[in-house]
DNA sequence: GCCCAGGGGTAGT
DNA sequence: ACTACCCATGGG
């Protein structure tokens, strides 16, 4: 175990970080965030500006231990710009979707979107359709460990990796049935069989934010709300509006637009941009914390 | 038994 | 372009 204390000089709040939404293979175990990214487990707590880390591996996205920390939780997003910028782009609306909002960015403070790895991400928001949170985390959770050469023991504990392209391209329909993939069986099987290398993902880097969601959405299973989803958690694509039920909900509320996924999703990226990522992020952990109550004054 | 969950595909206008 | 309906499974 490799250990490094991190001083924060930049506003980061962990708890909010890893539990709004984003990310669906962290959990919290008496203080401390267990975590699996990439191929590194990591342990991680949060004492005021002081962040612990322990790690199996001293290295975290082919960097040393604390920038790939740095990286990974996205310390160089200047929250404070994003912020602001959100809060001018506020202006433009009424006093009650302005004071909604800015309650949310108070909440909210601290929270950094993760740079993920982008197959998981395609994954993981596949699984997500038409799906709740805890019955996501179990499939992802039951897809790793599948493979038992993904195993990693660590002070007795086990953890998986999450399985490679390559690994999920040997599953077969029946595979992904019997792991609770239910009518996403086919599309994840299609996309594997379709996809040839990792080198797909890499190459999506480099196109813009509209040619990655066009991209993605080639494949089945993968529409506005998972193509968002994964541009903006793993490719930090922060302009990148997804649009679930609950920020559909939300964005009824506070701007009076209804309809499609696609216009509400096209609404916020004009509106919010080029932050329109962390407005929506914000906004999902805001009305998910009421448990989607937002009768919110008047 | 009912309704809902970080939606998307399809068929019909 | 928009709508209605279906999709498997788990939990309240």
């Amino acid at each position: 175990m490799y250990e490094i204390e991190l001083k924060l000089n930049v506003p980061f709040n962990l708890d909010i970080t890893l539990d709004c939404g984003q990310t669906f293979r962290w959990e919290k175990n008496n203080g401390y965030w267990k975590g699996i990214v990439r191929n590194t487990v990591l342990f991680v707590t949060q004492n005021g500006n002081t962040l612990k880390v322990r790690s199996s591996s001293k290295t975290l996205l082919g960097r040393n231990l604390i920038n790939g920390i740095k990286h990974y939780f996205s310390l160089d997003h200047d929250l404070v710009t994003i912020t602001n910028h959100l809060s001018g782009k506020l202006k433009f609306f009424n006093e009650y979707s302005r004071s909604v909002s800015l309650d949310a960015f108070k909440e909210s403070s601290g929270l950094r979107i993760l740079r993920q790895d982008p197959f998981e991400m395609v994954i993981q928001y596949m699984i997500s359709t038409r799906n709740s949170i805890p019955n996501i985390k179990r499939i992802s959770d039951n897809l790793s460990a599948f493979f038992p050469e993904n195993r990693l023991m660590i002070n007795d504990e086990t953890f998986y990796t999450f399985p490679t392209l390559k690994q999920l391209k040997g599953l077969s329909i029946n595979d992904l049935r019997s792991l609770k993939l239910a009518f996403r069986s086919t599309w994840l099987h299609e996309l594997t069989e379709k996809i040839e290398s990792e080198d797909f993902f890499i190459k999506l880097k480099e196109l813009s934010l509209k040619e990655k969601l066009d991209t993605l959405m080639q494949y089945k299973g993968i529409g506005f709300k998972v193509a968002s989803c994964v541009a903006l958690f793993g490719y930090g694509e922060l302009n990148a509006f997804p649009v679930d039920i609950w920020v559909k909900r939300i964005m009824e509320k506070l701007y009076n637009i209804t309809g499609s996924t696609k216009k509400i999703m096209e609404f916020g990226m004009q509106s919010f941009s080029p932050y329109a990522g962390y407005y929506q992020e914000m906004l999902f952990r805001y009305i998910r914390t009421r448990k989607g109550i937002i009768n919110i004054c008047k």
